[in-house]
DNA sequence: ATACTGTATCGCAATACTACGATAATATTA
DNA sequence: TAATATTATCGTAGTATTGCGATACAGTAT
């Protein structure tokens, strides 16, 4: 075995796990933080921050691009990446969604 | 290699980390979604409803536990669970703080 | 005690992830 | 064109994940 079954799943469900994989690792993570606060774009001055090789930074920043989350364009000599304003936006509206529907600690365990 | 270099982050990236990659699965999300809309906690439940085996259920459970976002007691026969809420808290907080970061579509790529 | 029900754990097979060196691809500059 | 700088891709090693059958464990009931 080992690949999940997606199609027992609704599409939602499947989307969102998606996109939560994508950022659940710490590199990933720092990699939006600092695309998040540089407002502006930025490009392989990560390989000098995070202490990862340069392969390893390239392959981290395929998976938040195949996920949707951002998105890549020449800018002369490097790479620009920033925040896909549409996948960030139905991230928010999906987790949104999601952590809302605790109502709170009720009477339970 | 094959393990995360989780000493080159901090604490929060990684914090952060872990609780997405424990939900960042369509099995997990449905458990949780299945606990949050039937307020009072459930069991096994689940294994009729998902289409997986009890082993795999029992699995994804265990590791929501570790991550503790969810928590379980014994109810009798079964095994009651439900949402930690100090968890969940800190993640609605943690992940709040990371979405609200995002300043917009400034202009860039 | 025995049988039964509900969970957890073990062990396995198939696959995915993480990290990196080496190398290729792309674009700019001399 | 040649040299340089920046990214991407390939191949690989080590590890983790996913799913499940089989089995062990815990509590209830007979």
């Amino acid at each position: 075995m080992g690949l999940t079954k997606t199609e027992i799943f609704t599409d939602e469900q499947n989307q969102l796990a998606t996109l939560l994989k994508a950022m659940a690792h710490p590199a990933r993570i720092a990699i939006l933080q600092r695309i998040l606060i540089s407002n502006t774009c930025i490009c392989g001055d990560l390989v000098g921050e995070l202490g990862l090789a340069q392969a390893t930074i390239s392959q981290h920043l395929k998976e938040l691009k195949n996920a949707g989350i951002i998105q890549g364009t020449i800018e002369g000599v490097s790479i620009c990446y920033c925040i896909n304003p549409k996948t960030w936006k139905l991230l928010e509206k999906r987790l949104g969604a999601f952590l809302a529907e605790y109502k709170g600690e009720t009477t339970c365990c």
